[in-house]
DNA sequence: ATGAAAGCGCTAACAG
DNA sequence: CTGTTAGCGCTTTCAT
């Protein structure tokens, strides 16, 4: 068995004693709060590092009435997805000298009664992050209604509530991507793929697909927009079904590249070459995009500055009390094979 | 612009008033710290219920001398590895009402001192889960001799200090998996890509990819060893390497299924078909590794598992002192097809 | 079984 | 420019 001994740390108190000041000395010049004679500061500091002392921010938090830690909650947290915007939320927020907590609802025991835990909130934080899907209306309402700081990713506020959110320019690159479906490659029966209902992102992406439809006067057939599901769980037997059906399909464009990966996966499976027979497109350029056979054509989602954008946002927010209703980051094509294209990336 | 009004909550005191009852009644029947009338609780409870109270885990904290947090150190968090590692570690943590806490040492302002800000420590946490290389030596030897609570991953502690660290079970099942490629498929010139220096568990692999060649009386030939880098990105030019200078290879065994990826791609962009001219093999069985071309034979390394198990022996640490000093968590083979079997995941 | 009161380490007036 | 002091919300003896 491995041991460990209990651990002491400096208070501020020690450090105002082996300076031989007061600990409201010492308070000032950690928080820069007040001007203080720049020798007394140098012996404060010398103490400071002699003891190693470093502020225990549960006091400091009790005493201030902020928790210099800010909160991001989801649904799940395994989606690969999470990784780079936990990055950016990271290293946004340790810009600010904020701490970041994360809880996922889906993680814990499922017993917990719905509504009575909040894991994370004003006792802990001084604003949340709050992923698509992760909170009931409910729960928003209730925060957003007594002035707690909310920035809401990859979903737009419901009803009236005026939260701040940020997201990718879905419409308007999923209209670009099958602009260039269309007009490259001159395909005209395109299929999509959406994801789960309460995926707004791709709704919007859906609804830039319809509009490059329309523009190019073609009509949405119905029968070619199929489900997807989380991580791609259901792409697979929507393409499986087209086949089966015989439906005449040219293109497949895929709410994500999850989706597209098993768009291909299974369109190979079942003899067809991509994007010989079908092409298929995505959404996101995840890492393997690239490495794919073949190489995806997608487009590029900014993840990680979503992330750094939230916390800039949620910042803003918690210091002024507003924030940009709306923050839509902008994405880039990443031409590639998988649509028809020899571009090699 | 969006607003918001500051925001206030009840404390321990306005339960107390409520419920006509003294506030330390309301800390016993929140804590469960002593026997209190059932009618008295009950009147407790429905105050704390009425007026929505969460106790402020700040305050909490300062009092008990607990965090109720523990937090994780990692060098960065975009690495796809972390999301089912986060999962694991917050449902553990969340189990035992613990809020986790999560830094990235690579992620704030690089000029940062080193050493000087400790972001996650003492101050704000009861105890630390450290991801293999995110912490120098010093800082880690500085933590142990105070006795705060510290749990590696994917690292064993280094010198003499008695850190209990959870990892996979890499050296046997890099054998197994490289056993499967000499006997079932015949293989005998084998290639290993290895992972970063600072990576243990690629030196177990190698480990267990040496031994299995010597227990089957095979030499290790040291240019058959290659570098794979982080996320595959040194894995193609290795592969490049072996090719244009000719070396004769039957298969590839990846330290990670990402250097695979990259393996794999690099063989197919110069003409070799995988598995027929050259098999490739990797560890860990991330999500795509099933929807490659040929899909992924691999080992299964329970990730997720590894989180759980990690916040386990860390709260066993805090809670008494004491843990397991290893923990290797078992794995899987999961044979596809691009060692060249047919089996049909 | 319950209440009163003393801090936990720190910030923020308020004096001087 | 610096020290004193009153809490922040809670846990925890110590009485009752």
């Amino acid at each position: 068995m491995s041991e460990s001994k209990p651990f002491s740390q400096a208070t501020i108190q020690d450090v105002a004693r082996h300076a031989g000041v007061s600990i409201a000395t010492v308070s000032r010049v950690i928080n820069k709060s007040a001007n203080v004679a720049a020798a007394t500061e140098t012996r404060v500091r010398t103490a400071i590092a002699e003891l190693n002392y470093r502020p225990h921010a549960a006091a400091r938090g009790l005493a201030s009435g902020k928790t210099n830690a800010i909160g991001l909650i989801a649904q799940h947290l395994s989606v690969p997805f999470f990784a780079p915007l936990f990055q950016g939320i990271e290293s946004a927020a340790r810009e600010f000298g904020l701490d970041v907590l994360i809880h996922c609802t889906q993680c814990g025991p499922p017993g917990l009664e719905p509504g009575y835990s909040r894991p994370l909130g004003p006792h802990n934080t001084d604003g949340l992050l709050i992923f698509a899907g992760a909170l009931e209306h409910t729960e928003l309402a209730y925060l957003y209604e007594n002035g707690f700081p909310l920035v809401l990713l990859h979903q737009a506020p419901p009803n009236s509530l005026n939260i701040p959110y940020v997201t990718f320019e879905n419409k308007a690159s999923a209209r670009k991507l099958v602009n260039h479906l269309i007009k490259v490659h001159g395909y005209r029966r395109i299929a999509f793929i959406k994801g789960p209902e309460d995926q707004e992102d791709s709704r919007w992406r859906e609804l830039g697909y319809r509009e490059a439809l329309h523009a190019h006067g073609l009509e949405v057939e119905p029968s070619l927009v199929g489900a997807g599901g989380v991580m791609g769980s259901e792409a697979q037997a929507s393409v499986e079904q087209w086949l089966r059906g015989g439906a005449h399909i040219e293109a497949v464009f895929a709410f994500d590249d999850d989706a597209a990966l098993g768009a291909i996966y299974t369109l190979q499976q079942m003899g067809k070459r991509v994007p010989e027979d079908i092409a298929v497109v995505g959404f996101d350029d995840i890492h393997l995009a690239h490495y794919l056979a073949p190489p995806l054509t997608t487009v590029r989602a900014p993840v990680e500055k979503a992330g750094r954008e939230a916390v800039r946002q949620l910042i803003q927010l918690i210091e002024t009390g507003q924030a940009d209703p709306v923050t839509l980051l902008p994405t880039e094509l990443v031409i590639r094979r998988s649509c028809g294209c020899n571009e090699t990336d």
